[in-house]
This record gives structure tokens, sequence and C-alpha cells, in this order.
DNA sequence: ACCTACTTTATAATGATTCTAAATAAGTGT
DNA sequence: ACACTTATTTAGAATCATTATAAAGTAGGT
């Protein structure tokens, strides 16, 4: 029920597919950082019937265009999706390959002071990389 | 000649296909950014022999190892390198997918007072996303 | 119930990147 | 110059995350 209105004000049909999936990316206290394939294997772990791959992707797609996921750049072979969409910063632990939020005090605000003609400032991300 | 010690110096052996890679990375007066389509390209262009796909991966890879090119992480399906491997940031126009360099000036300091145990920060990247 | 547009799904296609293994080239010592 | 070893190049195949296809299923409206 949580999820149904959410859905539909965003244009989208509440299917069964779709409300498990935002059970297990919206249903918790902590936001996370996930692949499709962790969140396919989330997705087995949590609940009995299966969803196929492509809808997993599909409905990523369809959420992040919402603005209920965001992309993460980092570098590797597969794209990070992260629950949390305010704006924040992460670091990036290279050895486990783990992203952790930074909270925007850790940082510090950021002035960007050269301007690009014509273009706006969508966002500003800090990618702090970790090493041993 | 001029990147045949350099070369040498990395433990690298300055084959014909590694010095025609360096003189359209480095023989240049600004730095830039490319994928490996593009480098293939500018290779073909600049030169009348061919280099294997292969060999620009293993080169442009060695190359990276050896700190002479840097990745840019940012959400792609192809791999962003850039020839200025000093620590700075970066704008990228959406629209046009091209990365701007910003000066560490443009930015300003950033200080991170989060710590991770047992990890040390080992960069520090800013990529600021621009629209029209 | 019926219609239509949206959604799911299995499967195939795509495309950047990596792997393989055979042919070449570079460095080293004689 | 030659023989020998090791690094490198290369064409082609393999990998694998992601996207496209198109047929079957579903939601919501009339
Ligand atoms: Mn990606
Ligand atoms: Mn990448
Ligand atoms: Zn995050
Ligand atoms: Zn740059």
């Amino acid at each position: 029920m949580k999820y149904i209105d959410k859905l539909r004000n965003s244009g989208l049909r509440p299917t069964k597919q779709r409300l498990q999936i935002c059970e297990v990316l919206f249903n918790t206290e902590k936001t996370f950082h996930f692949t499709i394939n962790e969140l396919e294997q989330k997705i087995k772990d949590k609940i009995d019937c299966k969803i196929s791959l492509a809808t997993v992707y599909n409905t990523v797609h369809a959420f992040e265009k919402k603005g209920y996921l965001k992309q993460i750049p980092i570098n590797s072979n597969q794209t990070y999706f992260d629950t949390n969409v305010t704006d924040h910063h992460h670091f990036y632990d290279l050895k486990d390959q783990k992203l952790i939020d930074l909270e925007n005090s850790d940082v510090g605000p950021i002035n960007i002071k050269k301007k690009i003609n014509g273009k706006r400032i969508k966002s500003v991300e800090v990618l702090v990389k970790l090493e041993d």
C-alpha cells in the first residue's frame, strides 16, 4: 500500500514487481548503494518469486528518471546506484570496492568560481578514493 | 628520441607503437581527455600505419599504471582518460559529453573531516555536472 | 466484458573491454 | 653478427554489463 501512491503520482503503474522492488530499495532506515547485480541478489533473498533481470533494469532506470535513485560516478565495470538522492559526497574504498557516504558537513561548502557560458551547474560531487 | 628514455626508465620497451602513442598523447601544449576510441581515431589521423586496438588498450593501461595517464570517473559506457595527471577537478557537460578541467583555484581547498579506520586518502576529486 | 496503453519477460543483440596464443621485436650476452 | 630470452604486438575470440526485441500479460478506464 505504502508505495502505490508514490508510483501512481509518478505516472508509473504500481505493478507487483515495482512494489517489491520498492520494498527492497526504500523500506529501510538507512539509504544504501548498489549495483544491478547486488540488487537482483537482494530481491532474490527477500522475495519468493523471481523478477526478470530486464525488469530490474527497466525499473531502476524508471526510478532514476523520476529522481528516486541516482547514479554514482566511479570507475567500475558496473554502474553504481544510490537510494540517497540528496546532494552528498562519497568515499570509495578501492580495495573493497565499497562506497561510503560523506555528510556535507564532513566536506564543507564547495564554491565553484569558474563559469561556462550558457551552462548551469546541475550537481557538485566529491569522490574521495581510499587506499590502505 | 624524446620518449625513449621516459619509457626505458619506466621499464617499458620503447617500441614503435608506444612511441607513436606517446607522440599523440604527450607531444602537445595542452593536456586533454579521451576515450580509447577517440584515441584510436587520433592515432589513425596522425599516423600512417595502423596500431591494433589491443595494443592501444595495452599501452593506455601500461601508461596509467606508470602514472602517465589517469582515469576520470564519470557515468559513461566508455572509460575516460586524462593526460593531466595532476590533482584537479572537472566539469562534465552532460549534453556534449565533454570534460573540462577546473583549476584548483576555481574550487578552493577541500578539507575532508571524516576519517576511516586504517584507510588513507588517495585522491579527492570534484565532478561538476553541467546542463543547459 | 472489452479496449488500449503500459509492463514484464525470455531471449537476442550490442559493444566496450579483456583474453588467448601465435608471430614479432627488443634487449643481453657472446 | 648470432643465439637466446623475455617483452610486445596482433587478430581474433571470449566476456559480460547493458540494451533492444517482440510476444505475452496486466492495469485501469469505459
Ligand atoms: Mn557505466
Ligand atoms: Mn568505466
Ligand atoms: Zn551515497
Ligand atoms: Zn582533466
